[in-house]
DNA sequence: CTTTCATATGAATACATGTTCATTTATACA
DNA sequence: TGTATAAATGAACATGTATTCATATGAAAG
């Protein structure tokens, strides 16, 4: 990272400052974009979408969004570990649904705004 | 993709025609998924953080953030082609700020939650 | 115990993406 | 007109990541 900010004449110090001073820090925006990153992704978003509807099995998400079982568990793994979903196990089987009411939230509030936008 | 849904033995057909039925159309996920993705990197959501504050140029951004104006530049560029940031032009000075509510929404809502998980 | 089935997982691969570097464009001013 | 500065941009590179493939785990049923 090639920063030389001494180069820079048209900086307006005050601003900068006041401003600089007004950031979160590096591990309050890591946590935000991080949680956003799930939320990045078609898959995991038709996921979401699908367990917005119904208490899902690995399978039955597999079969509704035409994807391997694979690729869908890896997902849930992913979205396990950043805590938007969570699961029971019922048998051989195991039963994915929202984490919590923030995860539908978010959800919710995605799916709107892009119909706003069209 | 190799999706072979018949020798999967354990799927709910009634269920999971039912949130077939439900889920949105390709376009839509892409459209859902691709605004959460561009908050889902830790500098864009500096910026927007910052932009959040005030009206600030792209050398201003530069110091505050500490990168290069290159690297600031082709975020913002990003930024505008998915209708996140705006901009006026002022002499040789470029002022960016948040394109809309909806913007300053996602980013409180993903400041907020990330205050609440700690 | 063995087989079958649902799920999880590790490694590999292919693709996406953020930053840098070099350069261009556009404006101000001398 | 020529120089300096702010911003934009294209190409290259390095890193991250989604899916596949092969395999492991763990539960149910025979």
């Amino acid at each position: 990272m090639k920063v030389d900010v001494s180069e820079i004449k048209c900086i307006d110090e005050k601003t900068v400052e006041e401003v600089k001073s007004l950031m979160l820090s590096d591990e309050e925006i890591f946590t935000i974009s991080d949680n956003f990153k799930v939320l990045g992704d078609p898959t995991r978003i038709r996921i979401l979408y699908a367990l917005t509807q119904k208490e899902l099995c690995v399978c039955d998400l597999a079969a509704v969004l035409q994807m391997s079982q694979s690729a869908i568990s890896h997902q849930l793994r992913l979205m396990r570990s950043k805590k938007m979903v969570k699961y029971r196990k019922d048998g051989k089987m195991a039963y994915y649904s929202l984490a919590d009411e923030h995860v539908i939230k978010f959800v919710e509030m995605g799916v709107e705004h892009a119909k706003e936008i069209q």
